[in-house]
DNA sequence: CTGTATCCTCGTTGATACTG
DNA sequence: CAGTATCAACGAGGATACAG
């Protein structure tokens, strides 16, 4: 008996030692993501995977797509032939994620110009601050306000 | 004029420099996940989403927040009083990916039994073929096909 | 209560070289 | 081509102490 605290659901993404975090890191981990999108238009081989997702080392793209397997997201064909031959694809429950995680990346791109809108406002209004306080000038009332206990 | 390649189209999360790469990998932060997603029920503050957020230290559960703040998801209203009252809440951007992100975190919950039967199957047949070749035993023939070149 | 500052550790990542 | 092995470096992350 181990769980002195009951979590109100067992597979819970809040509870620190649910597995489900574990999944969760898998397909949002910084290549997961990209590999399962890029694997959502059909199947490619190791060599077409790493020009597609720039930047990936095969090393780490390796390792990505033997956890992603291991979870059944990606099937993996050997094909016995010199030179080897290897081609990933989706799994139904990968094309599940890939979907939704392809949706955020996609999301992510249209949204870039708003998101560094705001990236602009917050980064002068920090400025701003820290000019005012610098300066000792008052501006906007910062004031605190004592409240009991 | 820096750019030697000319990418497909300019936001590209599958460009190693483009900027929506950044953003991706905020929104799918180990913690800016669960964070995103707890904010979706309202407004909390700093020990309110410490407490939810199990297993998140104080540094980065502000690290996060300002991440996540910066780029327009989350809205910081402090509170001038004492002892100190701050209020997170999701703007209306912020609500668009946390509900994303919140329905893979979801997904994640519901797929974790699915996907600890795939390990199981994986783990077996690794450990299966690994004392295969140990043994020396043939198995499903492994033989390796030549081809030209 | 809500942070910031510091230090320190550990895992992730990348470069390189090598194997099947 | 498709990896694996090894090593070095960096940064995320945690613990602690302290400030507003």
């Amino acid at each position: 008996m181990e769980a002195i605290i009951g979590p109100g659901k067992c597979p819970d993404v809040y509870d620190r030692n649910c597995p489900s975090r574990g999944i969760l890191e898998h397909v949002t981990s910084r290549w997961g993501v990209l590999v399962l999108a890029a694997l959502l238009d059909g199947t490619h081989r190791f060599s077409e995977l790493r020009r597609r997702v720039m930047g990936v080392s095969e090393k780490m793209l390796a390792q990505t797509l033997q956890t992603l397997e291991r979870d059944g997201f990606v099937l993996r064909e050997a094909h016995p032939v010199i030179p080897p031959h290897v081609d990933y694809s989706l799994t139904p429950t990968g094309e599940d994620v890939a979907r939704q995680v392809a949706s955020l990346a996609r999301w992510c791109e249209t949204s870039l110009p708003r998101v560094e809108a705001a990236r602009s406002v917050y980064d002068a209004q920090k400025a701003a601050s820290h000019s005012a306080a610098a300066l000792g000038s008052p501006g906007p009332d910062t004031g605190t306000a004592r409240v009991r206990q």
